[in-house]
DNA sequence: CCGTGCATGTAAGCAGTTACATGATTTC
DNA sequence: GAAATCATGTAACTGCTTACATGCACGG
């Protein structure tokens, strides 16, 4: 995120929720003792730059913090994909639900995902700016975000049928 | 899980591992401690029935266990969704790479996906026979993970030509 | 002068995993 | 008789979050 212009502790965090929140998140309580440590090792620059009487530390990546990024994007080995959903969660068990609550379960669900989507959309024309001066990949991911929510949708919609029809015999 | 038919937290655990495993992981560590939880609170009953000289107890549910997960699929509030992927964060990164060493994570995260796909397909039969005697929606759950997947692949198609070219040039 | 945003950081706690420990049963 | 599977459980650790603590700057 330094790389990208993200030069505070502030900035990373602001970054990382209109980029990719939608996959990898992160607090504070993360970011301030990591940059401490990468400063440490050389991956990074910080120097203390104050506005005001406000203490503020801006960083810039070294030369060194840019091999070990590229080392680690080539490195081999799992790409570990966790996915935790209450939602899909509660999909699974609403067998034992009535039609109708069953019902309102996947409507939920649906909703989230559309929410999620137009929230994806909005931030694409920026990511679409971005891939025209040498940073086309994080339009990628936001592509695959958005496909994402809207497969989810669209099983939704298949699905839905089947309940309403199910709870009118 | 106990209610569709898992009796012991062996058995949880493997019905876990070909079923909600795409958006929900436990381990066995979890599993033991929270029956136990679950038989003091009237949730399940649980009975000793060893095979031979080994331990095992076994378990079903009671009348207010199937309340208790009534009213928990039916409880409003917020139903938390959290992905993490280290190979969607290496692909928002890989504009730090060369073209051809982002394809290798672009074709990496691709193959992935379609291993996954792979796996959730070879369940899918069973999962069809499960929807024809009132278990619909594992069925329903299983085919978001299958969208989901397809999704991710149609996006890195579309997205490969243009670093081919690019690495072309 | 008050609310919002900027900015940094610590402490406590929690949810979950890995590793470990144990041992019986079945299958080859 | 060795290996895989069945089966249960604990202890230590880890990564991450929430809550807290602090205080400046700026617009209205």
């Amino acid at each position: 995120m330094v790389r990208l212009g993200a030069r505070s502790g502030y900035e990373i965090k602001q970054m990382v929720d209109v980029s990719i929140r939608f996959f990898w998140t992160i607090s504070p309580a993360q970011i301030y003792p990591n940059l401490q440590l990468l400063e440490q090792e050389g991956l990074l620059r910080g120097r203390s730059e104050p506005q005001g009487r406000r203490p503020r530390r801006v960083f810039e990546i070294t030369p060194a913090g840019e091999a070990a990024l590229r080392g680690w994007l080539t490195a081999p080995g799992p790409m570990p994909f966790e996915l935790r959903d209450t939602g899909m969660l509660k999909l699974f068990f609403a067998d034992a639900l009535e039609e109708d609550d069953a019902l309102a379960v996947l409507t939920e669900v649906k909703r989230r995902s559309e929410e999620r989507l137009a929230a994806l959309r909005a931030i694409e024309p920026a990511a679409e700016h971005a891939a025209g001066d040498g940073a086309a990949h994080p339009l990628l991911t936001l592509q695959m975000g958005i496909a994402f929510h809207r497969a989810i949708v669209e099983v939704c919609n298949d699905f839905m049928p089947r309940l309403a029809i199910g709870s009118m015999e």
